[in-house]
DNA sequence: ATTAAATAAGACAAAATACTCTTAATACTT
DNA sequence: AAGTATTAAGAGTATTTTGTCTTATTTAAT
């Protein structure tokens, strides 16, 4: 698997948040709801992102989440990097420690070039753009509803 | 992380495989040995590639396991596919079922572009490539060694 | 026949990941 | 000040993945 369930979670809590009107704290528990994802589960993710400033949060009414900075300067690549690690951008596809030019691995070289291509599809991919294609076409964002019914 | 390490454990396998002059039977204990993979773990990773029939086996002295057919027509992406299954070059990335063209998910289109890259690279890459590149060049196929001292 | 060399199979253990629950802390409302 | 809505934190559980160990089975060599 490309990414991990947690990282799943979180980008499409973050494409929740792209898709607001305005940028205001929204209760993690209208998230898990809407995103069928389990509130605890989902807050612990959430609370991460928190940690690593691509989310801001609000305690008590009122309170919830926000992304930290506009939608269009979040690429995807940030938040699979705040939760799953850079390892799927710099690692070696046969696991070895550092596997580099220097001392490659038969697939070093193969491997090095599709992993560019996805992380130029991640780094050049933000947020705002998943969301607003999102909003435009109605496309799912949980695994039944629409975009605009989460 | 794009493979499971069972995944990877039966790719190095497979690259050793791939790199013996002629194509006997090589004990796993050999194998587990020079490729520092645990053997009652590598032993089973091999026995199921021999039941995908990617892999013989054959028991007693003498015996062991040996790529099933020449290993320039085994492509990285069918020791792939026999081990962590076919879901990385099919599923989407946000995990949603059913993603495809019908009811796509925001980040689709995308994706399958990217992962069309992925496959293109691993169906395009066959176990004897990598070996000669191994061999040629005394690539790494474990965290210390090159190819031929695996 | 006996022994030794090997894979096959499956129980078992450990570690990582995914998920749940409870309690604490914070902030708004009345 | 009290009550309520919310996130924060962390303990606890379940599942999956990874790894270990033991026993059975097959085959060759002597």
């Amino acid at each position: 698997m490309l990414l991990s369930k947690s990282c799943i979670y979180g980008i499409r809590a973050a494409l929740f948040l792209a898709g607001q009107k305005n940028n205001d704290f929204i209760p993690i528990r209208e998230m898990s709801d809407k995103l069928e994802i389990s509130f605890h589960f989902l807050t612990k993710i959430l609370q991460h992102l928190t940690a690593e400033k691509l989310l801001e949060s609000f305690k008590g009414p009122n309170g919830g989440v926000k992304l930290a900075k506009p939608g269009d300067q979040i690429s995807l690549m940030e938040v699979v990097v705040a939760i799953d690690g850079p390892g799927l951008f710099t690692e070696c596809a046969l696991g070895l420690p550092g596997c580099g030019v220097m001392k490659p691995c038969p697939l070093h070289d193969k491997w090095a070039i599709t992993r560019e291509a996805i992380r130029d599809m991640m780094e050049n991919t933000t947020v705002t753009d998943l969301a607003k294609r999102g909003k435009e076409f109605n496309l799912r964002i949980t695994a039944d509803g629409g975009f605009e019914q989460a």
